[in-house]
DNA sequence: TATGAATGAGGGTTCATTCAT
DNA sequence: CATGAATGAACCCTCATTCAT
């Protein structure tokens, strides 16, 4: 990589960079390009070269940050193996839960701006290359279990759902419980719905 | 109520329906406040008589119209007597649901307002006389019920997070699948989750 | 006119005023909105409750100055009674481009910027009450004189474009001649065009 | 030419084809610098190292396509000698409007950009080696006539001004009649112009 | 000669809010 | 109470031009 394409690199992250940080912190419609780019550090017009306008810069973000947050928690999963299934997903969420309630804003900047639409297609078609397909991840769990499951989309879509909808509000503002006390009933339910998806 | 009272309330309701009908059709963000006015037939500065700013009247909104769902729903039930609980619980949710399939842009204004807070004052301090408080419903159906639950509040935040971001992406985009086909599976796990909170 | 109204004509007429000395100064291309309401001492959105944009404007000052310059001449030629129709044509003519000589920068102005089209309509249906209908002048004229016209539409196209392309030159460049040696004839052509369209 | 050199030239060539391209197509002010290079498929640093800025070569386009009109113009003449004076301006008036009307957007370009001093300096200093030197013609053809010419630069002057404006409304609107209809007259007219220089 | 990433002034336009009427 | 003309900050985006490579 020549050193001019090194600083494109640069000031692309530096734009990516300081527009999540802003978006995080003031919200996507409270950021405006011309704030982003002058705490980038760089020109107006550079961020043209870069994005199309703020829901494109927007959009790669929460690819790329959702795409990391599976990839930690699946990389942390690879040091425990012999996990069963249940206990996969469990810990999965677990880990995810984890590092969004250490990281508050990119709950919030997740939370309010994710849809499964766009989580799916950031989960199966990555675009950083070091970004992981969760898709395979997934499937390769459910052969690896000698349970077979049903529908194990839809399984997939509830638990999501019910997860990032539930600890956004515990997280954030301890309603209607903090995230330690919803914890057990949530991990609970999401065994149940995995139990039942199970075929005997 | 005086003529001239009835007349501010016709501006003031004329300015809630229009920002409703463009709120709904066009979204929060795209809608101005100039194009509010303009539409309602009144002056810029008396949108200012009665309302804050958009945020305001949108949550007023919000409030509004998702305690007429309930509304609506508890209505609805209260024509079948002799539900047990968990039959209650489910016809107010598919009732709710069958309403937001038949209004789709009532189903995105809210989806993309709603927040637990919000939801929870709209449904215990209702803004308007003839909205319901259905935080009393709720434990009245409770304790009509022989079985007794534990820690109902936060089932009853699983229940209603669960539901709704499920329904959000099923109704509108028949993704991960439509919604005829998620109902069963929601409703099971519903039922599941109610099982669990009970107390033998 | 309440004082409002007052208030309205002449924040316009400032916008007016200032645009069209900008436009002759300096081209409408290289004159920017910022600029006008700047000198005008108006706001920026103030120009946008008067105009659509800057070619709205434009258009307007077209159509009013080349109604001026014709009322005008006219109302001078309707001081001279007696006048041939050859005589009655020249008369204009030389009084516009005398107006023209002592007004240069609002020939530039009209000259880059008038086409047939907005011409005609300028002379056909004047916008200001008091800017004329030069049509109905030029039917009087042609219905008083003694010699009947062969397309009298088609002669008056080939005047005007003569003259307004001719003097253009002559006036701000002195190219090829200076207005003074160019005039006899440039007369001497109209009156041979004129002769021309009699039916004898 | 070495290879080098026919290299540069490509590159000059290309840049002024497409620019061309564009000028008759969308007009000069709504064609950018950056579209021209990116479509002539040069850097846009390479185009500063030919042209000033976009009227530069502007202004060098505008010569070349008049001086080519000219010059097919009078080669198409030569084809037919024998012409008499009036004959043969007739014969090139006529065979340059009908360039134009077959190529609209050539007669667009060049009369919203045209003025007597870039013409005259087109036809007397022609910029490419194979453009002609119209003034040089002309002369000849004054020469050539038994009958000569009073002041024939303003006669000149007075047809070219009169031509050029008249023929633009004609073929592009038909204002206010169309082509075929309008020449007789306006060839009449030119007639008549030159009859009045003729010295007896 | 040739490149094209970077610049940043400047463009047009919108709109929440105010306040004299 | 009601009006709506006026404001002007803030927005997004374009583009001619430069300069290190």
């Amino acid at each position: 990589m020549g050193k001019l394409d090194i600083n494109k690199k640069k000031k692309r992250d530096s734009l990516l960079n300081t527009a999540f940080g802003m978006f995080t912190t003031k919200g996507v419609s409270q950021t405006s390009i011309s704030e982003i780019v002058e705490r980038a550090g760089v020109a107006k017009g550079t961020f043209y070269l870069y994005f199309k306008d703020k829901y494109d810069i927007k959009n790669k973000l929460i690819s790329h940050k959702s795409s990391q947050l599976f990839k930690n928690a699946i990389d942390e999963m690879h040091k425990h193996p012999k996990l069963s299934f249940q206990d996969g997903i469990i810990f999965i969420i677990d880990n995810i839960i984890n590092q969004l309630n250490d990281n508050k804003s990119l709950l919030t900047f997740i939370s309010k701006n994710l849809s499964w639409g766009i989580f799916k297609n950031a989960l199966t078609s990555p675009e950083n290359e070091d970004d992981y397909n969760f898709k395979n991840v997934y499937e390769t769990m459910i052969n690896d279990s000698p349970k077979k499951l049903k529908d194990p989309e839809i399984m997939l879509f509830m638990i999501v759902e019910l997860v990032s909808s539930t600890i956004y509000s515990a997280i954030l503002y301890n309603e209607p419980v903090k995230l330690e006390i919803l914890k057990p009933y949530l991990y609970n339910t999401v065994k149940t719905i995995i139990t039942e998806h199970e075929i005997d």
